[in-house]
DNA sequence: TATGAATGAGCTTTCATTCAT
DNA sequence: TATGAATGAAAGCTCATTCAT
């Protein structure tokens, strides 16, 4: 196994532990074993057990990011980017409930990332809808008289509050396909104009 | 100071504790010394740390509720009351940022909160919303086919996330209201029946 | 057991554990142990390990300088003074083996102390000496021409030197106080004017 | 680089790393570093992290007690000899700092070495002075009833104190070749036969 | 009720040493 | 010989909680 392979196996690992555990909750040793390394092997990866988690949240953002521009560009019309970009959002939850629940639940546990570090993949993340609604307003399809970045934010945290009851529900009353249509469906008809 | 006096003192000081530090890095004597109590004090009044940040939660929301209620019975409209309810629950983050910081940040700190305890009390809050959207609905106001329990997450986790927002940023790029005006109108744009 | 009490209780059993093992080798549990309180405990009265070491010196040394001014107030003559102080510093390393264990062997292992504590009170202990040089150079006695404070750690020098071999060697080829008249004597002949 | 090459290299980087760190707080892997090599490479030429320290002061000591004895064999008087031998011991101080630090400072944290290896070579040492004595003493010289074994601990004490002086302090108060000259003066003056 | 000194379990992190290559 | 990634034991320190007063 070499370097590239056991960072990931690592990380890996953490990402069960810390939706498991709780991120405060979790012991290195537990992710060290998970991962099938000695306890110190993960300080030659990691600076330290925060920066496992933030550097988890990088690389999934990242490649989550990449794959929802990929996706959007499949797709012309502002609406229907929005509509598929909650769809995307919520699908994700579901396919990989673990990372979403490190994501929506144990990432705010990480004060360093609530205040700090949240930033950058973050706003590139909200980015991506201000994008879309932006798109909208010029083409004269999204009023314009709305905030982009008031409404990025509302987007993200409509999908968001959805996907945390997603991943902390047992018995779910709707599934996220629907709840992606109902959202994106009220986004959309909330911001045409008229 | 009688019981309930410093029962209350504590739970102001820990809500001041918990907004600055985080759940999970405040320190019980901490919050012993900002409440001027000795540090067993505490333990006659909360069953441990936690009990602390659920009691208080569970004090806060019990007086938001109480008090949204009462603007809500104030007007008729659902559309008003939706857009009132927007304006209340992000003029409070303003009114009481370390309230706000608590809620939004710290307490998903708190796994036995975010997993197994939430439901009670936060459901009711959900419930407001929820209720604003059925007499919607049953009125002819709103569309009959959107579901509930989906937009008051919805509504929800748009207010949250442009609150965090509020809270966590220095330099804001809106006020609170207008953010408020922006998100109500879209949503009940986005309900009305056309 | 109050709290000074306790205080002086700790600081003995380090200076127990420090002389047996030296100073990086000792546990801190292994004090607590020796001491009968808690690991914690020790916290509560010191800032760390290091602080415990630079607290014991303090203690004796302070104590040591009280009690070696006190009896050198006794002689009046320079060269008996320079005598008895031979004999005190040797005497000292006979009756509390283990404390000269600890200045002579493990002192020297905290970095800190060495290299930026040691001054105070060392240097307060130095002057010792070197006021009895003055005083005898003022009164004619000692030549003129030696420099105090050269002269004074030589003087340190010689009796430290002694004292470690006194501490580490088991079967020993001479006993404190004729070590302690033989430096004395060299010494004080050494310097007298002609 | 050849094997023995090598073997200097690394002591040649542990004197440096020693002199700079402590004995406890040098890593391993730091000395490897400044001396271009592998990590597990050191343990190619040492048993373990104290034997370095103990290779490097057989080393050194070994060299050094060559050179003073090939200097002492230039002089025939005792008194010129001990002169000579404090001039030596402080000049070396002066020549390799890095060294004197290592000596004074850093062995004496190495507990094994202090307490149980220390006699071979540092009795060598010791035995230099204390032949000079006893030479002397059988020429009539030095008065006959002082014992040579504490002198050598006197002698090396002083020379000993004022090098560690030396090297620990920035701004000196004196250069050693005049401590050396009124340490070897006094001990001379207070040796001689009257 | 109130205190706050004392507890001690439990954590993160370091680093000397090993060993497969 | 040489490497350096991997090991894993070990220890300092914190802090929620208890309990004698």
């Amino acid at each position: 196994m070499k370097g590239e392979e056991k960072y990931n196996t690592i990380l890996k690992a953490a990402k069960g532990v810390f939706a498991k555990e709780g991120f405060y909750n979790s012991k290195v040793s537990e992710i060290a074993k998970e991962a099938r390394v000695a306890d110190g092997t993960i300080y030659l990866y990691f600076k330290n057990k925060e920066d496992i988690l933030i550097s988890l949240f990088e690389k999934e953002l990242t490649r989550i990011i990449k794959l929802v521009k990929e996706e959007l560009e499949k797709v012309s019309d502002p609406r229907d980017k929005l509509q598929k970009f909650c769809d995307i959002h919520l699908s994700m939850a579901e396919e990989d409930r673990t990372l979403a629940e490190v994501i929506q639940v144990e990432l705010r546990q990480s004060n360093k990332f609530m205040r700090e570090y949240k930033n950058k993949y973050f706003l590139a993340y909200l980015k991506i809808i201000a994008d879309i609604i932006d798109e909208g307003k010029t083409s004269g399809i999204f009023k314009k008289d709305i905030k982009s970045d008031v409404v990025a934010r509302m987007v993200f945290g409509s999908l968001d509050e959805i996907s945390t009851y997603w991943v902390t529900t047992r018995r779910k009353r709707f599934n996220v396909h629907d709840a992606a249509s109902t959202v994106g469906k009220i986004l959309i008809e909330g911001m045409v104009s008229s």
